[in-house]
DNA sequence: AACCTGCTCAACCGCGAGCGA
DNA sequence: TTCGCTCGCGGTTGAGCAGGT
C-alpha cells in the first residue's frame, strides 16, 4: 500500500520558525480554533505541513505554557509517574499543567535521567543497577472487574494497560532501610515511607495512592 | 582568539491508532 | 471488513550555545 506523505514536501519550509510564521500561525489558531492540521497550512497561508504546524502550537505557541525551569515538585512527580507509566510522556505532561510532552520527555533525557544515573539507579526500572532484575512483574490490566474492584478505578472510558513492578523487597544490604521515595533520590518525598513507618497493605511505594486506592486513573487521560 | 566538546531543546521522522467511507 | 486518511505519540536528530583547553 505505502505510507502517503503528510504533505507535498517539496514545497514546504523546514527548520526553525520565523516570527512572522509564529505570527500567521497564532493569528489563525486564535481565529478558527485548534484541529484540522491538515488543511491548516493552507489556510493560514504557512509554507509548512500540518504536522510541523501542530508541533509548534502545542510545544512553543500555546498561550498556557509554562516557561522555565522545572520545580523540584514537578521534578518528583515526573519521576514517579515515569515510574508508573514509563515513557508514556504524553500522559505524564497531562498531569502537569503547563508543560508539554516534548518538554518532559526533553528535561527527563538530559536532566533527570543523569541524576537517577548519578544515584546508582537504573532511569529504565527505577531500580538500583547492581540489582539483579529477577522480579516478578504484575500486569494490572484496567479492563478486568477484579483490577477495576480492587482500585475502585472505572476503565469505562480508559484503555489503560500498566505494567508495574511487583512490591519490591526492601532486603539488600545497602536498601536495607530505604523507602522507594529514596531510593529514587527523593528523600524528601511525601511518599517517604521508611521514616513514617507506614503500614497497611503490603506496597513497597504508593505512586499517586495506589495504596490508598483514591486515585481516579480516568484522570491520567489527557483529553 | 580559535578550536573542541558536551549540552540543550526545537524540530523532524516514522509508526500505530482511530475514524469514516 | 477493508482501505485510505489524519492525528498524535515517542524516538531521534542537529543547530546553536556555553564552557573548557
Amino acid at each position: 500500500m505505502g505510507r502517503s506523505p503528510c504533505c507535498e514536501k517539496a514545497h514546504t519550509n523546514k527548520g526553525a520558525w520565523t516570527k512572522e510564521e509564529d505570527d500567521r500561525l497564532i493569528a489563525y489558531i486564535r481565529a478558527h480554533g485548534e484541529g484540522c492540521w491538515r488543511s491548516l497550512p493552507k489556510a493560514a497561508g504557512l509554507l509548512r505541513c500540518g504536522k510541523s504546524c501542530r508541533l509548534r502550537w502545542i510545544n512553543y505557541l500555546r498561550p498556557d505554557l509554562k516557561r522555565g525551569n522545572f520545580t523540584d515538585e514537578e521534578d518528583e512527580l515526573i519521576i514517579k509517574l515515569h515510574s508508573l507509566l514509563g515513557n508514556k510522556w504524553s500522559l505524564i505532561a497531562g498531569r502537569l499543567p503547563g508543560r508539554t510532552d516534548n518538554e518532559i520527555k526533553n528535561y527527563w533525557n538530559t536532566h533527570i535521567r543523569r541524576k537517577l544515573l548519578n544515584r546508582g539507579i537504573d532511569p529504565v526500572t527505577h531500580r538500583p543497577m547492581n540489582e539483579p532484575a529477577a522480579m516478578e512483574v504484575k500486569t494490572i490490566s484496567f479492563a478486568t472487574a477484579d483490577a477495576r474492584e480492587e482500585h475502585k478505578v472505572s476503565a469505562a472510558d480508559l484503555n489503560l494497560e500498566l505494567r508495574i513492578s511487583a512490591p519490591h523487597e526492601q532486603k539488600t544490604e545497602n536498601n536495607a532501610s530505604l523507602c522507594f521515595s529514596c531510593r529514587l533520590g527523593i528523600q524528601n518525598s511525601k511518599d517517604c515511607s521508611c521514616s513514617r513507618g507506614t503500614g497497611g497493605i503490603n506496597i513497597g511505594y504508593d505512586f499517586l495512592e495506589l495504596k490508598t486506592g483514591v486515585l481516579d486513573f480516568r484522570s491520567l487521560e489527557m483529553k
